[in-house]
DNA sequence: CGCAGTCATGACAGCGCAGTCATACACAGT
DNA sequence: ACTGTGTATGACTGCGCTGTCATGACTGCG
């Protein structure tokens, strides 16, 4: 650095500079900027003046080397605009900033060069005191994350795809409500369901198959062939051509809304009427299922509720490294019965 | 700091540590891993070996210290998951990465405490190099952030809410694209468009609405009342319910898809048929928008081109802060026709 | 051969803060 | 009065890195 005497007057106050101002000593002033106890008043008055006058933030970056904390979480996430991802996303920013954390994100697309691992170890270069997850996918290298990772992870979304010594996993019980979802189907009297799968590399699209195929079960049905999509309405229109082959479909649930909305088309182009003909349950209640033709019955999760479960989660395993992980609560999720699932035609 | 001798055996290492492994100065360590010139292949090689053989990473606090700078953008959003500011902001986090910065997200809820000059003054705090404001909207105190900004801002999103030292504005050029949009009906036959239009504190509903009412002046036609939403679907049922009232509606251009989407709805519910009776345009081209019935016509946005481009100009702003701004290249916007839009229904 | 210029490296200081410890004072209890 | 305990403050140091400058080795050239 220029050894500049006086410094420039551009240059950022430093505690210091308040402390000056004030008439007390740096620690002071660093004391009151952390509200640490042991502090008067008074002088507590005189430095929050003082820093207001120059205009004193405290340097992030010194604070950070100090304290050993950066107090930021990183979250990872599948860099998608998918309507689940995304509010997920924004529930984790929300959660974030209310532990007074900052957020960093890094997102991985799927088949990106260096995946989960790779934003993973970003965020770890970065110097976060914890690491989220979000969405995790099936990747080969997964697994070998856990070796360098020191700080808390959470996982969003089940089942964790790899055990880091001081992973906690959070929300999402997709496969339960995937379950209800299939059995509301079932109770309207289709004999059986079918599935519009997620890609199967994603664990939340594996869930959703689990839980179809456990109401399936419950219910001593045969189980019929899955069809497989990406998310994407394009995915569920082509999967409901394959599905118009076959005239004794009656229900589907799909893993998604944007399937399930693809899939209807497909249907409704070929003269199939949802629901009176074909049933059709989607995931996720995006915020324009209620008003398509017809209104999809769909599943609705609450993102908020399990960001910020999971966060406190994540502080707590920050901030008391020993502890136990708290235990979890299950969010609360909905069942949304519109138009599009009826009982099945009369044969 | 406890002065342990011999530091712990699970602290990290430091740069000392590896050169003291590799046999240079920690001030060499420092030039391999910061790739500056003038360090023989020899001693790169021995010291990226012994940073690995330690699993070394450098640490990122006491690199800013030093170095006065974060390699860190700063984002501030809205807190949504609609599709047009979520791709914005995937694509801001693309673009961001692609420069080899890390990225820090602050959303602001409409309405919040502090709004964006909050959102803005957080990122401050934490000491980014650069800021970037997705989808800017109006608010009271939003002129007053410039006073104590001292790093470049892009605002993505027209026009910029405020004149700040160092502002540049990039991308989403909303009203040309509303403009076609509204032409595209206007030379499909119909006398006249009405507008849903989005929430006015937006700018880029404002930015749509202003597109739309050039198209009527150029055409010469008288402009019809607007009706306003908040984009969501509900907010469009709500405004076509509205617009029932009015039999000559033939056309109708939405400010974005939800809102068309659930404009289409209560159209439809009223047994109006959508094109045959009325035309209906979007805005965003969101993944369902070509799987909905009908499938709709809009406006696709580069989301991706315009944060890159919008960050090429950034990133310049902030390695040459003397330097004028970059020019903006216009980002290939694009009206996709579908079956939502036709010919008005013979008199 | 000697000097300038380039390349390669290290010594040293200091970025701005928080941690540790020492100190000073106030008041309570004996 | 004397000790003990709690409160309020400051001096000093070091976090791990980068910037500056010094130094030495090597090159080319008159």
């Amino acid at each position: 650095m220029t050894p500049v005497a006086g410094r420039g007057a551009g240059a950022a106050p430093r505690s210091v500079d308040v402390a000056r101002l004030a008439g007390v000593s740096q620690k002071t002033v660093s004391r009151v900027m952390n509200d640490e106890p042991y502090v008067s008043a008074d002088v507590r008055r005189r430095v929050l003046a003082a820093a207001e006058e120059l205009g004193y933030r405290s340097n992030n970056a010194a604070r950070a080397l100090a304290s050993g904390r950066t107090r930021s979480i990183g979250v990872v996430t599948l860099g998608t605009a998918l309507y689940g991802p995304a509010s997920l996303l924004m529930g984790v920013e929300r959660a974030v900033r209310d532990t007074g954390y900052a957020l960093r994100v890094v997102n991985t697309m799927e088949g990106e060069r260096a995946g989960i691992a790779g934003a993973v170890d970003s965020l770890l270069d970065q110097g976060v005191d914890g690491i989220v997850i979000s969405e995790p996918i099936d990747e080969a290298d997964g697994a070998d994350l856990s070796a360098r990772v020191d700080v808390p992870v959470l996982v969003l979304g089940a089942p964790p795809p790899f055990a880091a010594p001081h992973v906690v996993t959070a929300g999402i019980v997709s496969s339960q409500m995937a379950r209800a979802a299939t059995e509301h189907l079932l109770e309207l009297g289709h004999t059986t369901v079918h599935h519009l799968a997620g890609p199967q590399r994603w664990y939340s699209a594996r869930d959703r198959l689990d839980g179809w195929r456990e109401a399936l079960a419950a219910h001593g049905r045969a189980e019929p062939p899955v069809a497989e999509g990406d998310w994407s309405a394009a995915s569920g229109y082509a999967a409901g051509r394959e599905l118009l082959a076959d005239p004794g479909v009656t229900a589907v649930f799909a893993a998604n809304d944007d399937m399930a909305i693809g899939l209807i088309r497909a249907l409704t182009e070929a003269g199939r009427r949802v629901p009176e003909d074909v049933s059709v349950v989607g995931f996720d209640d995006i915020p324009v299922a209620a008003y398509v033709t017809p209104p999809l019955t769909t599943v609705r999760q609450p993102f908020d509720a399990m960001a910020q479960d999971g966060l406190k989660l994540l502080v707590h395993a920050i901030e008391n490294p020993q502890a136990d992980p708290l235990p979890m609560t299950d969010p609360p999720v909905e069942l949304v019965v519109r138009a599009s699932s009826a009982p099945p035609p009369p044969r």
